[in-house]
RNA sequence: GCGGGAUUAGCUCAGUUGGUUAGAGCAAUUCAUUUACACUGAAUAGGCCGGGGGUUCGAGUCCUCCAUCCCGCACCA
């Protein structure tokens, strides 16, 4: 027996060595595995950020799709995880700014992003180390990152085919702007907070019949209508009439009343303040009432900087919440405000820095058409290609109850903004304006159209990744081999942002669905029930649980207990327990060493034996079904169970009488050897470090990792 | 407003399609100690499975109403 088994398990000898076995193995790539894994299964990374370490969450992540790819490679599949990086524009190119304490304005564009690259390739490093201390069998062999040339490539292609078939137009649209971060962004980037503020009740002037209500008295300034509930007896008088009136120091706004069934008599004075510059509600509104045509130059009133602009010049320059307490000071020396109250409402915020979400028109805006029938696509709409395969069940989500959480955002969603004002990230390529006029062509139209600097949503080319990583817009074999991929693993969260975005992309792209079955996880909380964060310091560091516990324990402590979907807690004392759990296993083995030193092979098994193996293969049908079911935890669980309780506890136990029996002792060694090997396999994939080394030191000539599951 | 989840032992959670006596980890109590392993073992205690009503031979599991907590989406003048 190698001696290594005479002292309790130490995952730091263990884990660092084992890697290295595997990586020279070389059969995380699978061209290199043996012949006889032939059926592809693929899985792509979610790609962690570049400048991120590993959290909870993503060890969480990592330890689900290691066991799912191990248990695949063991059943021989032809098995390709790929790894990657996503270069997060936003959170990366904020986090670079914070961290240099520097200011971007300080350097040139090309300069800037060159910095924040080298800065993101640099912190790329220490993610990457991290999940391969977690075991994480990924090909790395096929590294990819959001932002390197292969994946610029495959951006390019994306958007000038949609661009092509029209789904990409460009023009002066509402946005939601981040005042703070200086960019747009997405509808569901943005996050509603419940806030207390003011509601304004007044009239715009003496002379108008009907009192508005806003907590937004400033953007009043663009007001081109009221809108009241066509069945509202207090105004029906008015409706159709227009109104010249004298607004805040003398400004004068023609005021049309018009009536539309989707204004609530109840909230408010029941009457709407219109503006179509700064509300996409009202710029609809105004639209269907023929107060406004489509591609008319608003009336904006507060500029990218927040401040009042193409108004009384006393007014103008001034910041929004300034001029709101001019307007209010003036309305109240005019005796217009009647009613100045309290309320309680969402305010929208950006979802990453939180900085107030101003709607107002930009030019140069690059959307993606959701509606639009595509003719290459049966005339289908991005948002049917979207919907259709989770209909058809082409695509399964776990849990399904996702799948209705999917549809209704389907159904609510519109078109996508992919426009950002941030360097860092993907160009929109071949984009080029001159005035209000954007073109899209390789080469420099004329010599007075300058190119357009704003880059893509960082989802733009993360919707691609299933495919990019496997070499498209190339028709290569990684693509037709792996594609589409087997099980596409991550959080919950990231169901909009991401899984329905790949959808979308490689419906349009590949016509084809991106996966075939969608796993998604919880989030990790605390032992108070708390989201992990940095600000409540409450961050268990999986990296330091590793150092401390083992990879292995980690592992389990992860898995057991999560049910899919559904949040987790984790504490320390999970950590321990399945670290005592390892050791356990060390030195079940040492005792199965010990007393088989002298074992002779035999075909005599005593029916007692018989049975062992027996309930043996009971518990491995079992486990290989919840394994195929994607029940993780609960095949983790049931192996525990056997492995401590009735083997260590029973079968070693009662085997202490048949080791002295004669008659018996051959067939108790060769029972124990096989289940000692059995158990290895079956928790191979959780706990790949401590099996496989054992493994090895049951000189083995085949790695566990690609010895075939039991049957 | 629409939708979803949770509620099970002191704590944290499992419980697959309804089917014997509802499980695990931690915590608690008692006992064992020249043992493969104290990172141990054996045993004990602890549950009207949130509440009411229903379906069924049978309900933690299905239906319905209610309560509390959490989440998503929409509205947000």
């Amino acid at each position: 027996m190698n001696e290594i088994f005479l002292s309790p398990y130490k995952p730091e000898e263990t884990e660092g060595r084992i890697y290295k076995v595997w990586v020279d193995s070389g059969f995380f790539n699978p061209e290199n595995l043996p012949s006889e894994h032939v059926d592809p299964f693929s899985m792509v990374l979610p790609p962690p950020n570049v400048t991120g370490t590993l959290h909870m969450g993503s060890a969480l992540m990592l330890a689900i799709e290691d066991i799912i790819i191990r248990y695949q490679r063991m059943q021989g599949k032809k098995t390709l995880w790929i790894p990657g990086t996503d270069h997060a524009a936003i959170a990366t190119e904020t986090k670079f700014l914070k961290d240099k304490k520097i200011s971007r304005n300080d350097y040139t564009r090309e300069k800037f992003v060159q910095m924040v690259n080298e800065y993101a390739l640099d912190t790329q490093q220490t993610i990457i180390k991290q999940m391969k201390t977690l075991g994480a069998s990924l090909d790395w062999s096929r590294l990819a990152f959001t932002l390197d040339d292969n994946r610029k490539k495959a951006v390019e292609e994306a958007f000038m085919r949609m661009y092509e078939a029209g789904l990409i137009y460009v023009g002066e649209r509402l946005v939601n702007w981040d005042l703070k971060g200086q960019t747009t962004v997405a509808d569901d980037e943005i996050e509603y907070e419940s806030e207390e503020s003011m509601l304004y009740t007044f009239k715009y002037s003496p002379n108008f019949p009907i009192e508005i209500a806003s907590t937004l008295p400033e953007t009043k300034l663009a007001d081109v209508a009221v809108a009241v509930h066509p069945e509202d007896n207090r105004y029906k008088q008015y409706i159709g009439k227009s109104f010249d009136t004298k607004f805040v120091n003398g400004i004068g706004l023609n005021i049309k009343i018009i009536a539309d069934e989707s204004i609530d008599k109840e909230f408010g004075t029941g009457a709407v303040g219109i503006t179509p510059a700064h509300s996409k509600k009202d710029y609809d509104l105004a639209l269907k009432h023929g107060l406004i045509s489509k591609n008319q130059k608003l009336h904006q009133v507060i500029s990218e900087q927040g401040k009042i602009i193409n108004s009384h010049k006393s007014l103008n320059d001034l910041k929004f919440k300034e001029a709101r307490e001019e307007i209010i000071k003036w309305l109240k020396e005019n005796n217009l405000l009647t009613k100045e109250e309290k309320i309680s409402h969402e305010v929208p915020r950006a979802q990453r820095g939180g900085g107030i979400i101003l709607t107002l028109p930009k030019r140069h805006q690059f959307f993606v058409d959701v509606n639009k029938p595509i003719p290459e696509r049966d005339n289908k709409s991005l948002k049917e290609l979207m919907r259709e395969p989770v209909v058809q069940g082409q695509i399964k989500i776990l849990p399904e109850r996702f799948e209705k959480v999917y549809f209704q955002w389907i159904d609510n969603l519109r078109d996508w903004n992919i426009s950002r004002q941030i360097w860092y990230g993907h160009n929109i390529p071949n984009a080029w304006y001159k005035e209000d006029d954007v073109q899209i062509s390789k080469n420099q139209p004329g010599s007075d159209w300058k190119p357009i600097d704003d880059t893509l949503d960082t989802w733009f080319s993360s919707g691609l990744w299933t495919f990019s990583t496997l070499g498209w817009p190339n028709d290569t074999k990684d693509l037709k081999t792996y594609h589409p991929t087997s099980v596409l693993e991550t959080g919950y969260d990231i169901l909009f942002f991401w899984i329905a975005r790949m959808i979308l992309m490689s419906q349009f792209l590949l016509g084809e669905v991106p996966f075939k079955t969608v796993y998604l996880h919880g989030l990790v909380r605390d032992e108070k029930n708390r989201k992990i964060s940095k600000s409540l310091g409450n961050n268990i560091d999986p990296v330091d649980m590793i150092a401390k516990y083992g990879a292995d324990a980690v592992r389990m402590a992860m898995i057991i207990g999560t049910s899919v979907g559904n949040d987790s807690k984790i504490s320390t004392e999970k950590f321990k327990a399945y670290k005592h759990f390892a050791n356990k296993i060390w030195n079940i083995t040492r005792f199965v060493l010990e007393n088989t030193k002298d074992y002779k092979e035999t075909d005599e098994i005593a029916p007692k034996h018989k049975d062992l193996i027996k309930n043996l293969e009971d518990l491995i049908v079992d486990v290989t079904k919840d394994m195929d079911e994607f029940r993780f935890y609960m095949a983790a669980e049931k192996i525990y169970h056997y492995v401590w309780h009735e083997f260590a506890d029973k079968i070693i136990e009662e085997s202490k009488n048949d080791l002295r029996d004669e008659t018996l002792k051959k067939s108790a060694q060769k029972t124990l050897l096989h289940i000692l090997e059995q158990s290895l396999k079956l928790l191979h994939p959780f706990m790949p470090f401590i099996t496989e080394e054992i493994w090895q030191n049951l000189s083995k000539q085949q790695l566990l990792m690609v010895t075939p599951w039991p049957k």
